[in-house]
DNA sequence: CCGGGTTGCTAAACCGCTTCAGTTTTCGGG
DNA sequence: CCCGAAAACTGAAGCGGTTTAGCAACCCGG
């Protein structure tokens, strides 16, 4: 015989469907008495709910949705997503919500995606990472009236739900330090220009070198990648004044940047202190070891699981939840500026 | 009005909700015409099936499983997993099916997984990973009946399907190579001793060393994490002889041990030669660049994908597919050996 | 012109669970 | 001891598809 259903324990406990059903789901309308006889009766049958059937009566899928639009090979260069990811797991699955997982090639194939997946009613609710500058996802699931999280704040989306840490305040904890340590000449090399993430540690970094009073900043943005991290390094190490300091968008394009500087005969860190906006092993394997900003990834994807599921339950009221923001590990690739060039 | 069903589909057209059903499925029973008809407006409404409806009738989840068990937190240092879900993700999704992805803390927890989402006709098949050197995952997931592929092989796993690279032959490759710049002391920081590629490598490479007449080989088992790449690596070369060359079984490992070797005092490639068994950006964007073994784990997650879906087809024919064995990409970390020490 | 096989379609059962309108039982108050 | 309300439980409808049995119309050969 086939999996047990819940005729089954109803034919064997002696009561009818429904009444397995209240009991199953700790709602009112049996007695305690019955109820643990039938809840004794599916353990022993090994009982568990067909997820479609449940699904089917306009219940809840049990399943979020995560659709990351990047290049599919460059993912995973960055620990980010990963540990991102295991953390939603932790949160979703401690209430068994399961986690669909796509990456696609751009926006317009994500959007597609969302309004298959609700259509299908796959899911119950998606999560929004990579927030653009002006973001034409958030007025397409607005639209299709499924509950979601959007990471990158600050603020409300709409009537979505929001968690987000302070990446401005972050970046002027590593101006602040930079400054203190004797640098004038900060670079900075970003991450894409279209996330909004990027624009606010751009215009962070600006704000604070004119308070520090600081030589004016140079952003140069790239694409994540490695190589236009290693590029942009050398371009800056190759001008008349070079900085004294480089902040890095990721933790991927520091290290280049930190190859870069051997290749070039830069030594780190006494005639550059590099900074990564991001932690991870990479960080600390490679020699000197990284200072960087380390945030948590992993507890901030239990908060946006845990974000999601609270918007789930009541859909009419998001969320706006901010993390604590980042702090500086402080390792061997930053020092005091050099009194000369 | 909320998504358009079926029914509303065979109201618009005139006909009955079983046409409608031959027509969107492609089987027989209506006319060409009428098929036309019911194509068009269901494009018109913009219908697509609820996928929770379909999978009650018996039929398929469209949805793979896979559970990862290793430390959440762990999980994502490497690329590969990275690497391979993008893979997974191409393939599945191209005939959509979604991926179901769970991490778990260890293989208790991940067979009860299978056992919760088979009963739950949540997935239709499993992929297994980090196979084991005697993994109970095999016949559980056997007895559960659901058709599953197994990445690493090589041959079958009772009935389950199986898609592997030859790691021996890859390994053999290694050592021909260290062999031909004339190392002969060479050592190993193995992974974890419980994962079968793990004891393949180990066992190929004495057998190479017997064959080439190089010394003995020293295999260090690890957990894959750069601390115990590291303290591998320390205790290698503090030895009285230290090897002139070492392979490592993932990047991270190789990059840690290459701050080792700098932190020693140990020349790089002069005085060691480093060779990773798994390439990523990691390797390119440290200096020296590491020579390393390239897998394409995307392709691979791809094949997984492709075998996956075969064996849905026809769960009565386990499939067993090797992948093309991975080649070695020189870079700048390995040399001829040094003539004395 | 009739019998038998196709073809094209309909109606209804079914998948496993939830939910809701009722019905029966229990129980307390007057 | 009766009445009404609350508690416990039943039975059936419904969710959105697939599938099967059945039926009418048509085609063809003898």
């Amino acid at each position: 015989m086939g999996r047990p259903t819940i005729d089954d324990i109803a034919r064997k406990v002696g009561v009818s469907r429904g009444a397995v059903s209240f009991a199953l789901n700790g709602r009112p309308g049996v007695s305690e008495e019955t109820r643990a006889r039938i809840l004794a009766a599916a353990e022993e049958m090994n009982w568990s709910p067909h997820s479609a059937a449940r699904a089917l009566g306009g219940a809840r899928a049990q399943a979020a949705g995560l659709v990351i639009a990047r290049p599919a090979r460059t993912i995973g260069v960055e620990p980010f997503f990963a540990h991102l990811l295991s953390g939603l797991q932790a949160g979703l699955s401690a209430r068994s919500v399961a986690l669909h997982l796509l990456v696609v090639e751009d926006t317009a194939a994500e959007i597609e995606v969302y309004r298959g997946w609700a259509r299908e009613h796959r899911v119950d609710g998606f999560i929004l990472v990579d927030l653009q500058v002006s973001d034409p996802r958030i007025a397409v699931i607005e639209e299709l009236g499924v509950p979601a999280v959007v990471l990158g704040g600050p603020g409300k989306h709409g009537t979505l739900s929001s968690v987000w840490a302070d990446d401005r305040e972050a970046m002027l904890s590593i101006a602040d330090y930079l400054a203190a340590l004797g640098h004038t000449r900060v670079a900075h090399v970003a991450g894409l220009p279209g996330f909004r993430h990027t624009q606010r540690r751009i215009r962070a970094l600006r704000d604070a070198s004119r308070r520090l009073g600081l030589a004016e900043v140079l952003s140069v943005p790239t694409d994540f990648s490695d190589a236009e991290g290693a590029a942009a390094t050398r371009s800056l190490l190759s001008r008349a004044t070079r900085p004294s300091a480089i902040v890095y968008d990721s933790d991927v394009m520091a290290v280049a940047g930190l190859g870069v500087a051997a290749e070039m005969g830069v030594k780190v860190p006494t005639e550059l202190s590099i900074v990564a906006f991001d932690d991870s092993v990479l960080n600390r394997i490679v020699h000197p070891a990284l200072t960087a900003l380390s945030r948590d990834t992993f507890t901030l994807g239990e908060k946006v699981a845990e974000t999601l599921l609270e918007t789930l339950e009541e859909p009419s009221r998001p969320r706006d939840v901010k993390t604590p923001t980042p702090r500086l590990t402080v390792r061997e690739s930053t020092a005091p500026a050099a009194k000369a060039i």
